[in-house]
DNA sequence: TCCCAGGTATTTT
DNA sequence: AAAATACATGGG
């Protein structure tokens, strides 16, 4: 299955740190577990990606999880025509960028683990937990590559919090606990978070145990793709406080500002990883 | 070996 | 209410 796009690079995708189960194989290729599936993903050319999928499993799942239906264009457009230097330049260099539309629980589990870890670090607790908790499944349409799912909130919630811990989630055991049970209980129903604005979404998102602001946010905008939530870590935090000095106007992208967010930490992080320097 | 990582919860001023 | 501090583990 070939996509046409002419904002689509999964390279940007991979490395912008929003998600933590796509990985590179070789230059321009990439794996990928969501959904229950896997997939594989080729960059044919800059305007072309081919996905290891049918029409219909594109139509039904990938198209809506790579956000086709939105107009990236417009805002790297407006981005690069604007009088934002910085911006400007992030828009240039992760030209290509999407919100993933991604699972609300993978998400919260995922963004829980991610406080005070590197990105490796991140990938690896998810990856240990989805081999312990998740399912085994082996791709048909991959030269029966084997692969886990995401463990559900059923498994999670029933874990043992000594056996949780060998994941690597060190003093985050009891919150994946906590928030899995929350969630099987229906303490908060995930599912209905769709429906609550983004601000509503990150109130009710911060009752979990683990879950604080930059936690919520990130939720909100990779799992209720809620673009206009904007995350703050330490290094949109640096961005805000060196480059802006403190004064960076929101207002300006109501309503995308989650997008622009995702520019400012993919291209600020490549300014200090070879590896991602174009 | 040392430092730090897409922060949060708890304790202390 | 605001500010300091503890926290587990592993990648670089």
């Amino acid at each position: 299955m070939i996509i046409k796009s002419t904002n689509i690079n999964l390279k940007h995708i991979a490395e912008s740190g929003q998600c933590f189960r796509m990985n590179r194989m070789d230059d321009n290729k990439y794996s990928l577990i969501a959904f229950g599936k896997y997939i594989e993903l080729i960059q044919t050319d800059r305007d072309s990606v081919e996905i290891t999928c049918s029409e219909e499993e594109y139509q039904l799942l990938w198209k809506d999880y790579f956000d086709m239906d939105y107009n990236y264009n417009e805002i790297v457009t407006v981005l690069i025509q604007g009088k934002d230097e910085f911006l400007k330049k992030a828009a240039e260099f992760g030209r290509g960028l999407r919100i993933l539309k991604q699972d609300i629980f993978e998400t919260l589990i995922s963004f829980i683990i991610s406080q005070r870890k590197n990105i490796p670090a991140i990938k690896s607790c998810i990856e240990q937990l989805s081999v312990k908790y998740g399912e085994r499944k082996v791709s048909s349409t991959c030269d029966n590559k084997e692969y886990y799912t995401f463990p559900t909130p059923e498994r999670l919630a029933g874990a043992n919090i000594e056996e949780l811990r060998k994941a690597g989630l060190g003093y985050r055991d009891k919150y994946i606990l906590k928030t899995s049970q929350a969630v099987l209980r229906s303490d908060i129903d995930i599912i209905k978070l769709r429906e609550l604005n983004s601000g509503e979404a990150v109130r009710e998102l911060l009752n979990l145990s683990g879950v604080g602001i930059k936690v919520a946010n990130c939720v909100s905008l990779y799992g209720l793709h809620h673009i206009e939530s904007f995350p703050v870590d330490v290094w949109i935090g640096r961005i805000l406080k060196d480059i802006y000095h403190n004064k960076f106007d929101l207002e300006l992208y109501n309503g995308f500002a989650g997008i622009v967010q995702q520019y400012m930490f993919y291209y600020i992080r490549s300014q200090n990883k070879e590896d991602i320097k174009p």
